[in-house]
DNA sequence: TAGATTGTTAATCGATTAACAATC
DNA sequence: TAGATTGTTAATCGATTAACAATC
């Protein structure tokens, strides 16, 4: 009964199998070996094999896997097979751009409101979800059932709108405001820092400029 | 002269750094030990003295790091102390989302235009950068010296906006749509897969719903 | 000087890759 | 059956942690 906990390795690598597997099926593929796979996402076919043997033998030797079969196990993995209530905290660009987001709505994640101090946006609709007050936002979520938060705040609300979160027994927070938010007990929280993702792609760029036009600068070790 | 190229896990972590010294500059704080800095971001002291060395020795002993300094530096080392001229091609939720973002125009990171086909979009502006329409995107790359392509079109657009950049020379790309783009000669690009995150934080929380509630789900192993 | 803390080398740990027996 | 490919164990590699001499 007692097993080990995924590594976030193999937990961050799902998303990427769920999505290849749609394409692949999208495009009429039925039968997949994991050399193929591979080559695909830039993966070794062991890895691949080591990654979904985690989670149970769905392949066949001698023929691979079965490409509709394998899609639909690593969506029951990820809770797909089940709607995800979600409200969004903040009905700025980002909450916005997230509640319009079709490839998660697909999957079953449902915005049920946004929330916003704002009182312009107030009583406005975003893809069928109100906009309501913060100020409902904790009787809202104590009449509702709701899994998991959106946190599209400015940082210095996000605390605030995620403990009310946990008190009110939402299980998951996604945060997008540009903090490190500690998880209270009991929740899983995945912080997005939508920024660290450029400055890690302007950082490669300054260290391909230093390699070629010279080590100049210091912190290249020679 | 010839030196490893930095692994990818802490290219990951410099922007955390680079956030935390931030704040803690902001809060007036200018001297720091390893472990302070290790117990703020929930890593040990050892591996921070390790990642900040690969880039050259900042601290001093017995003392720690100063705080300007060492985020001054890093900022450097993300190439964060000059502009990086952007445009975004898609102005949609994401496209618009990203050129309101305050945190990295803060940082040096300038959008010049966007780009889409909706002539609905076509002549406004998002913060002072013009939405023009896509058949001028080649035209427009020819005229200015663009650094990072943001791409925020449908996946389906994604590949084409991609090569029309990298054949006008745009160094990077930040993909916002859910394609995992491959990487052009000369070019480097991140892929951002926002609905990844959430896909993970539903698979945490159905893995903790599996050993809570009994592992009668086969793909736990026992 | 004594205490503190870095920079850096060595040890450990975990993730990835390789290998191959099992089996479709 | 023969060929292919998985599931799984063993080997390798790289990242993290521990230890400690250097030094402020």
């Amino acid at each position: 009964m007692e097993q080990e906990r995924i590594s976030d390795a193999v937990a961050r690598r799902l998303p990427g199998y769920y999505r290849h597997l749609r394409e692949l099926e999208a495009a009429g593929v039925t039968r997949l070996s994991s050399r193929e796979l591979g080559e695909r996402m830039g993966l070794t076919a062991s890895q691949i094999r080591q990654d979904i043997n985690r989670f149970g033998g769905f392949g066949q030797q001698g023929y691979g896997y079965h490409v509709p079969d394998l899609k639909r196990c690593i969506g029951e993995i990820m809770g797909l097979d089940r709607e995800h209530a979600m409200v969004i905290c903040g009905a700025g660009n980002i909450g916005r751009a997230v509640a319009h987001y079709p490839t998660f709505r697909n999957e079953g994640f449902r915005v049920l409101a946004l929330f916003d101090v704002d009182e312009a946006l107030v009583g406005q609709a975003v893809q069928g979800a109100p906009i309501l007050h913060f100020s409902v936002f904790e009787s809202f979520l104590a009449e509702h059932d709701i899994e998991i938060l959106v946190i599209a705040t400015p940082a210095a609300h996000a605390r605030r709108a995620l403990e009310m979160a946990s008190a009110a027994g939402v299980r998951a927070a996604w945060n997008f405001a540009p903090v490190d938010l500690s998880v209270p007990e009991g929740m899983e929280i995945a912080n997005v820092h939508l920024s660290d993702s450029l400055m890690s792609l302007s950082f490669r760029l300054h260290e391909r400029d230093i390699r070629q036009g010279g080590a100049s600068k210091r912190w290249i070790k020679e």
